[in-house]
DNA sequence: CCAGTACTTAGGTTG
DNA sequence: TAAGTACTGG
C-alpha cells in the first residue's frame, strides 16, 4: 500500500473512501486517473471481488490502461476479473446475454452511424419523403435525443411538445419514421449506438430479475467523466447501484463537452439528490501544467456562468507563455506549425510524440498534414474515418455480420451485388418491397422465395439463389472453423479477395485497398490466436464489438509520431508541447454555437480542455483566411484568444508577404507567404489520358445479334479478353456476364458493349 | 448493366 | 474542397 503515501490529503481520502456514495470533483491535471486506479487497487487489498466491480470508462484505451495500472499493483490474474469497458461495450455484453428478453439474437449486429443513416435515408426514400426536408442527419439527431432521453416511438408519437417541434421543422412525419426505423432495426436484429444504452434501460425495466442480478453482481460501480453522461446512462447507473450504494464518481464540470450527444451536467446535480449521504472530494492541485497553462485556463474559464466552485492551482514553474502565431491562409498556419515542431524537436532532442497538434473540426487536420508529410515526420491522425468505417473493410465485414446474422439488413444490401453478380437495383427493391408487406427480414424473402411470392424475373431469382447458398455455406461453417479460417474462407470465395486483387496495379489507393484487407485479416489472426485458450476464437466472437472499436483502439508499434486529433478526442490526454490551431471565429467557437450562452460556454470549456491537455507549452494559432467549401474567406482571431488574461499570453506572426519567417532556427523552408500556390496534392500522378480519349466507335446495334454461348471467348473495347459465363434476357434486354482476367466478372448490355468473339 | 461526368451541396464534436 | 447523386453514352 505504498502508493498511498504518494497521494495528497484529498486524493488518499477519495482513494479509501469505499462504501457508500462518493463524488469526486477532479479539475484538469489533478491525477484523476491515478485515483481511479489506486481506489479499484485499493478496494481489492481490502477484500473486495474484482467480479463485483464495474467501472465505466470514456474511451475502451481508458480501460485497458487502467486494467493495466491496476494488474501492475493486485496482478493480472485479478484485475482481469473487473468489469471495465465503455457504457456502450459494457452493456452490449449485458445484452447479448440477455437478448432473448428483448426478443434479439444474442449475435445482434450493431449498426454504426454509417449503418444507421443509410436504413434511415432508404426508408424516408421508401416513404416518399423529400430528403432534402427530411434530411438524415436532422432525422437521426431526433432518434437519438429521443432514445437518450429514453423516449419510445410510442411516447414519442404522443408528445404534442415534441410534434410541435417536429412540426416547426416542417417534419411532421418524424415519429412515424422513428417508429419505422425502430421496428426495421428490431427486425434486422440490429441495434445502433443509442439503442445499446436505450435497450439496457429496457432490460432493467421489464425484467426486475434481471435487474436484481445485476445490482447483487456489481456490488462496487465506478463512473469516470460524469459529466458526460446523458439521461440514458445515468438512469442505468442510478438503478444498478440501487441497492448497495457503492458508487464512485468522477468528473469534472469545467471539462463537460458532449452536450451534443445528450451530456448533462446537471447529472452531478441530481447526484446530490439522489444520495444525500454521499461524500464529496475535490481534487484541486494541478500536477500537469506549468502555473502559465493552468492559470491561463482559469482565466477563460471564469467567465462560465455555470459552474461548480472549484480553485485549480499548481506547484509547478512558472513556464513559457502562451504563444500566439498568426498566419495569413490555412496551409501556411499547417507549415508554421510543423516547422515550428520540427525545430523544437531538433533543437531539445524531444521525441515526436511529445506534440500534439488539437484542432476543432476533423477537416482541419488536411494542412498539417500535407506539411508533415513533406518534412517527413512521422504524424497520426486519429478520428475522422476509423479503420473499420473504410469501404473495403466494411464490405468483407458485411460478410461476417451476414453469416452470423442473416437478418442484418444493412449487410445484406452492401454485398447481395458486390462483387458485382448482376442483381441491380430494381431487383433489391422489389424485395425490399416484399419484406415490407410481409413485415419480415430481407434474408426471409430471399432464403425462401416460393414462400413469399415476391415478383421478380426467373433470372434474378437464379442469381439471388446463388448467393443465398453461398451465405448458407458460410453459415454452416461458422461454429466450425475458427476466426481467421472462416474469414480466409469467406475473402476467398466471395470473390472480395479476388475482386481487391485484380484492381491493386491500377494505384495506390488500389493497393491500399487490398492491403487493408491483409491487415483485418492478420488482425483476425492475432483475435483468433490470443482466444483460443478461452474457446471464444469464433467469428461471430471477433465481430462482437469491432463497431465499437475506434482508432484509438487500433495498437501501433512505433509510438513516436505527432498526434493530431479534435479536441473533443483529447480528453484525458496530455502531451508536453500543445498547439492548438484554428483559433477562428465561427470556427471555434463554431458559428452554430452563437445564439445560446449554454452552448458558447461549453464551448468555452472546450477550449479549456484544449488549454490544459498541455503540459510545458501551449501555443494558440490561427488563419487570417482559409478555405472553405473551396472558397477563400477571412476569418477574425477568436474571442477565446482575448479572453485569456494578457500577461499570459504572447504574440507573434509570421510570414508576411515579401517578408522573412520568424523561423529561428536558420532552415529556410521557405513559406509561401500569401494567398498564391495551394501545396501540390498528393494524389499519385493521375495517368496520362491517352487511354481515356475513347476512339469512338460507330452504334452498329453492339453485338446484341452476335450468336453468343456460354464459354466462348470474346473481347472487349474496354475488358480485354475473356470468357462468357451466363447469357440471359432476349433482343435489346440481352445480357452476357464474362469473366475477364484482368478487371474481375462483368455483367453487359450486349446492345451496347461491342463484343467480339476471338479464338482461344 | 457499367462507368465516367456533371451537378449539388455540405452546419460539428463521438461510442 | 470533396463526397454523394443524377444523368448519359456505350
Amino acid at each position: 500500500m505504498s502508493y498511498i503515501s504518494e497521494l495528497n490529503p484529498s486524493q488518499s481520502e477519495a482513494v479509501q473512501h469505499i462504501t457508500g456514495p462518493s463524488m469526486v470533483i477532479a479539475g484538469a491535471g489533478s491525477g484523476k486517473t491515478r485515483v481511479l486506479t489506486y481506489r479499484i487497487a485499493y478496494m481489492m487489498e481490502h477484500g473486495v471481488d474484482p467480479f463485483e466491480v464495474m467501472a465505466l470508462t470514456f474511451t475502451n484505451k481508458a480501460a485497458r490502461e487502467m486494467k493495466e495500472r491496476i494488474g501492475s499493483i493486485v496482478g493480472e490474474s485479478e484485475s482481469k476479473n473487473i468489469t471495465m469497458g465503455t457504457f456502450h461495450s459494457v452493456f452490449s455484453r449485458i445484452l447479448r446475454y440477455n437478448s432473448n428478453r428483448l426478443g434479439y439474437p444474442s449475435n445482434f449486429t450493431i449498426y454504426d452511424t454509417q449503418d444507421a443513416r443509410s436504413l434511415l435515408k432508404a426508408i424516408i426514400k421508401e416513404q416518399n419523403l423529400d430528403d432534402k426536408v427530411y434530411k438524415p442527419a436532422a432525422v437521426m439527431g431526433r432518434i437519438s435525443s429521443a432514445k437518450n432521453s429514453l423516449v419510445s416511438p410510442e411516447s414519442y408519437a404522443a408528445n404534442s411538445e415534441i410534434l410541435l417541434e417536429d412540426q416547426q421543422a416542417r417534419r411532421p412525419e418524424t415519429a412515424r419514421l422513428y417508429k419505422l426505423y425502430a421496428d426495421r432495426c428490431f427486425k434486422a436484429g440490429a441495434m445502433d449506438f443509442d439503442d445499446l444504452l436505450y435497450q439496457t434501460n429496457v432490460l432493467l425495466r421489464d425484467h426486475p430479475d434481471v435487474l436484481a442480478h445485476y445490482q447483487h453482481k456489481f456490488k462496487y460501480i465506478l463512473v469516470d467523466e460524469y459529466q458526460d453522461t446523458n439521461y440514458a446512462q445515468y438512469l442505468i447507473v442510478k438503478k444498478l447501484a440501487a441497492v448497495f450504494e457503492n458508487i464512485c464518481v468522477v468528473g469534472d464540470d469545467a471539462q463537460s463537452i458532449y452536450s451534443f450527444r445528450g451530456a448533462n451536467i446537471q447529472n452531478i446535480l441530481n447526484f446530490r439528490r439522489d444520495y444525500p449521504d454521499y461524500k464529496l472530494y475535490k481534487l484541486e492541485q494541478n500536477y500537469r501544467s506549468t502555473k502559465n497553462i493552468v492559470e491561463a485556463a482559469n482565466s477563460v474559464i471564469r467567465r462560465n456562468q455555470d459552474q461548480i466552485e472549484k480553485k485549480v492551482w499548481t506547484d509547478n514553474v512558472d513556464g513559457k507563455k502562451i504563444n500566439v502565431i498568426r498566419a495569413m491562409t490555412d496551409n501556411e498556419e499547417g507549415k508554421v506549425i510543423v516547422n515550428k515542431i520540427y525545430d523544437l524537436s531538433q533543437n531539445e532532442g524531444l521525441d515526436f510524440s511529445d506534440f500534439a497538434i488539437l484542432y476543432r473540426t476533423n477537416k482541419q487536420s488536411r494542412s498539417f498534414e500535407e506539411s508533415l508529410r513533406k518534412l517527413n515526420i512521422p504524424y497520426k491522425i486519429f478520428g475522422g474515418l476509423s479503420f473499420y468505417q473504410r469501404k473495403e473493410i466494411k464490405d468483407l465485414l458485411a460478410y461476417f455480420r451476414l453469416a452470423t446474422n442473416p437478418k442484418d439488413e444493412e449487410a445484406l444490401k452492401r454485398i447481395i451485388n458486390y462483387p458485382k453478380r448482376g442483381i441491380g437495383k430494381t431487383t433489391i427493391d422489389n424485395i425490399i418491397i416484399g419484406a415490407n408487406q410481409h413485415g419480415t427480414s430481407i434474408w426471409d424473402i430471399v432464403s425462401d422465395p416460393t414462400h413469399y411470392n415476391v415478383p421478380l424475373p426467373a433470372g434474378a431469382w437464379n442469381k439471388i439463389g446463388q448467393f443465398v447458398t453461398m451465405m448458407k455455406s458460410f453459415q454452416a461453417e461458422l461454429g466450425k472453423l475458427n476466426a481467421y479460417d472462416m474469414a480466409q474462407t469467406i475473402a476467398r470465395s466471395s470473390g472480395i479477395l479476388k475482386e481487391l486483387y485484380s484492381e491493386k496495379d491500377k494505384g495506390v489507393e488500389e493497393v491500399e485497398r487490398y492491403q487493408n484487407i491483409e491487415q483485418l485479416l492478420s488482425g483476425i489472426k492475432e483475435f483468433t490466436v490470443s482466444q483460443a485458450e478461452s474457446g471464444n476464437h469464433y467469428l461471430p466472437d471477433f465481430l462482437m464489438d469491432v463497431a465499437l472499436l475506434t482508432d484509438a483502439d487500433q495498437a501501433t508499434d512505433d509510438k513516436n509520431y505527432v498526434t493530431l486529433m479534435t479536441i473533443h478526442s483529447s480528453k484525458g490526454l496530455e502531451y508536453p508541447h500543445v498547439y492548438l490551431v484554428g483559433m477562428e471565429e465561427n470556427l471555434f467557437p463554431s458559428q452554430m454555437v452563437l445564439n445560446t450562452r449554454s452552448e458558447l460556454e461549453e464551448e468555452r470549456r472546450l477550449f479549456y480542455v484544449a488549454v490544459t491537455r498541455a503540459k510545458t507549452t501551449c501555443t494558440l494559432s490561427y488563419a487570417t483566411s482559409r478555405f472553405i467549401f473551396g472558397q477563400l474567406t477571412s476569418s477574425e482571431p477568436s474571442r477565446f484568444i482575448t479572453e485569456v488574461d494578457e500577461q499570459y499570453l504572447q504574440f507573434e506572426s509570421v510570414a508576411r508577404p515579401g517578408g522573412r519567417s520568424l523561423n529561428s532556427s536558420g532552415f529556410d523552408r521557405n513559406f509561401s507567404g500569401g494567398l498564391n500556390r495551394p501545396m501540390s496534392n498528393l494524389k499519385p500522378l493521375a495517368p496520362s489520358d491517352a487511354s481515356a480519349s475513347n476512339s469512338s466507335k460507330p452504334s452498329n446495334g453492339g453485338s446484341s445479334n452476335l450468336d453468343l454461348k456460354v464459354g466462348y471467348n470474346v473481347e472487349h473495347d474496354r475488358f480485354g479478353k475473356g470468357k462468357v459465363t451466363g447469357i440471359e434476357g432476349t433482343g435489346n434486354d440481352k445480357k452476357a456476364t464474362i469473366f475477364f482476367p484482368k478487371n474481375g466478372s462483368k455483367t453487359v448490355l450486349l446492345r451496347f458493349a461491342n463484343l467480339k468473339i476471338i479464338e482461344d
